[in-house]
DNA sequence: GTGATTCGTGCAATATCATGCAATATCATG
DNA sequence: CATGATATTGCATGATATTGCACGAATCAC
């Protein structure tokens, strides 16, 4: 396993986990504490998470991953989640990503909409407790701490067997290269999936992840139909873009 | 449970009950009370929270949200939900259905403890967010929104393909003739399928619920191996019962 | 008051940490 | 391919942290 490989084990681990514990890790991946404390060292040292003896948490702004992040950029998000709405008719089968920006896009919904929506993540799910008129389908899997999604092989399988008029679907990153990527090799996977089985994908980027890449590819963007991005929003950059490009 | 950790438990500890007793977060964390007076120490120091005699106070004066549902959440539950921690062992794959009695039960979960929950319920997928060691598979299906749980056939086949050491299956009536009952027809499958694919189940009843019947049964009481009901329930009607009645 | 509980401190056992060092692997350059 | 430079890893070592226990003092409940 290559150094920058662990690193990233590490991180993700942590995201999963909400801990890193030495002994353990250095124990699972059969190599000495010293080389985890090292690593730990240096993620700290670049403020990806904190250090304790024993071994890691994460860092600070983390211990809340969803609460928290939701009161980053509410305004930004909000009038994105706006935008989205445009694309969600009555009737549809919409596959709904986790994320605050998606639950921004709950918050936001008609009540009087009628539609079904399929999701992994149990926030989503219980963000539409009190819309009456909307059928949720909750997809199950292994959950995912730091997203708050199921994820995994049952998960895939669960969408898979679902065709979808319309999936949003979120992302870490936007790049000229990569195209949209994900922190989480199996999280990727999953976004693939809810891509693949749906009529049509949207994408909701707030300003902070365009021009960034996550290591794991969801998909280029033509594969997207839509992509929501903020307003003065410069994709000069990407040759090929998908079909309709909606600026909130 | 990493030092660091345990120091944030306790800070939740507080905010959640107003109140932190030494002797007894020592016992539930399988700790010396030593090390719980150190922490206490610590925190008081760096003005987290007031020292008393036998545990610790909030340092601002009050205002406490959760504190205040504490109170207004019945006595009867907490006391209920801390007898069925006594069921749960480190390492098992245990069956966690919805409602707030089990809500009540993660809430008196030692964060330390290790072990898999498998459930269909939203709400009790986020309450697990913050419990790294615990291993969270979440079943799909649709989601019933008056308890909160997925249900119908995926949810059905979901759990029926893992084999559970203890399930906790909520029911809201037990009487002498149809035995546990629910609300639900959909809901009261999915709870005999957790029944059935459990090694051991426990039911937690409150006492409003003893003695009423609702029209879909669950099962009859000795297929259960334990029910947990209010100190001085009257179960002479009962004539068989589960093999161990714990009453708290 | 009096007995029981809780407290703080000192101490010893253990675990974890940071650092230096040597062995090995990988890289860059010619 | 050869060779020196750099990186990575495991181990040894002394330092630091953590924890449980013992013991006498302080505090509480009655």
């Amino acid at each position: 396993m290559l150094t920058d490989q662990r690193k990233s084990h590490l991180l993700s681990l942590l995201a999963d986990q909400g801990q890193i514990i030495a002994r353990d890790v250095a124990r699972s991946l059969g190599l000495s504490e010293d080389t985890i404390r090292r690593d730990l060292r240096a993620l700290a040292a670049s403020g990806k998470l904190t250090r304790v003896h024993g071994g890691a948490l994460p860092a600070s702004p983390t211990v809340l991953p969803l609460a928290e992040r939701q009161t980053r950029t509410p305004e930004e998000k909000d009038r994105l989640a706006r935008a989205a709405l445009r694309l969600i008719q009555p009737g549809m089968v919409v596959f709904l990503d986790g994320g605050t920006t998606h639950l921004a896009v709950i918050r936001h919904l008609d009540p009087s909409l009628s539609l079904t929506i399929v999701t992994h993540s149990p926030p989503i799910a219980v963000a539409l407790q009190h819309h009456p008129n909307i059928t949720v389908i909750l997809i199950g899997g292994q959950l995912y701490r730091h997203s708050m999604v199921a994820t995994g092989a049952p998960t895939v399988q669960g969408f898979a067997r679902i065709r979808a008029d319309l999936a949003l679907i979120g992302a870490t990153g936007l790049h000229p290269g990569p195209g949209l990527t994900t922190n989480d090799a199996a999280e990727a996977c999953v976004k693939r999936t809810l891509l693949e089985n749906a009529a049509s994908a949207a994408c909701i980027l707030t300003a902070e992840k365009i021009g960034t890449a996550s290591p794991y590819r969801i998909g280029s963007l033509p594969e997207f139909s839509h992509l929501i991005v903020p307003d003065r929003t410069d994709l000069a950059a990407y040759q090929a873009l998908p079909a309709s490009v909606i600026r909130a």
